[in-house]
DNA sequence: TGCATATCATTAGCCGTGCTAACGGTATCG
DNA sequence: CGATACCGTTAGCACGGCTAATGATATGCA
């Protein structure tokens, strides 16, 4: 209503992004929770899946975490056999994580459930709404400072599979995996 | 772009959200740090200023959450000054939650320091591209099932300061505390 | 009245996820 | 060959979700 009768209050954009935010998050959690993926572990897998295999270093810087947090990450992956750690081919000191197959399975299963949940939410809003929601996700990621191809590639997937940084020195093999 | 160009598919809108809230609360969680309130501290907080004193329980709906979890949230928000903890005058059970003087500074202080972080960032977009965040934001909290007067209380401030399903009962004393 | 049940809040304990510090192993450069 | 830089892991801390169990109070019914 108010809102687009002026010009926005940045001070208010940034409270109200921040408690929508926090309000989807504990909704998600509690949906993916069936599938045994949770939001950390979600966004890393869709990574490797729309990316590529990628070193871990890049992986963290991707999602914007702590090498040590990613490593984690990863060895949760790994024990749920989604993802497998491999050896660099050429840098000793770096691993190549790549998304196993049953990772793509159930990230995408993860994914359907989570839409399954979200239906009847999605269902009251019109196509216009979700635009805006599509446009604001957007926007945020352009605002955290992302690596932008990335995310862009969860909308696009088949346009752009891969993205500059990473693939270049750490993949090695073309992201055929699987 | 692509966005506008067609009916958005709800698994996109879906995923994307989920991401962008990831992402935004990793660079938020990062930002509130300086002030030594959290995410979930500011947002539990930012109710009892907006809307008023309340119980816990009905603290807890509105940011739902379950009520150990809001117990604990309170009882830092109590050892940090920023709220009190009072019995209820009716009901013996209940607990009667309500911000502190200091605590609607600190408040205040957050979302200034907040804004300050986040200003480079918002100052690249337009207002017309705030205007779909702030748009979003009313969306996401709709669709997560939240009471939405709390909601819109955080943007709206004197319209509404209050929100009906909270104060029929539980505060008693008429929401003007302080 | 008195006991059973319901409700509100707290405590206890688990898990996941963020961080920094410290460490081991590898690359690289002098 | 030794010093230094870099990558990843481990260790340990804090926080915030949750469920289950415990007090304490209200309520309802015999």
């Amino acid at each position: 209503m108010a809102s687009t009768l002026r010009s926005p209050d940045p001070a208010e954009v940034a409270d109200r992004l921040h408690s929508a935010a926090i309000h989807l998050l504990r909704r998600v959690r509690r949906i993916d929770g069936e599938t045994g993926l949770t939001a950390a572990r979600l966004s890393a897998l869709s990574v490797l899946v729309f990316g590529g295999p990628t070193t871990l270093g890049r992986l963290a810087q991707a999602e914007q975490v702590s090498a040590p947090t990613m490593s984690r990450l990863v060895s949760a992956l790994v024990e749920e056999g989604l993802a497998r750690r491999e050896p660099h081919a050429e840098d000793g000191r770096s691993v190549v994580v790549t998304a196993s197959s049953r990772g793509r399975e159930v990230l995408e299963r993860g994914r359907e459930r989570r839409i399954a949940e979200l239906a009847d939410l999605l269902d009251e809003l019109s196509a216009a709404e979700l635009d805006t929601l599509v446009a604001a996700a957007g926007l945020v990621e352009r605002v955290s400072a992302l690596p932008p191809s990335v995310r862009s590639a969860y909308a696009g997937a088949t346009a752009e599979r891969r993205w500059s940084g990473l693939s270049d020195d750490s993949t090695g093999s073309g992201g055929t995996s699987g």
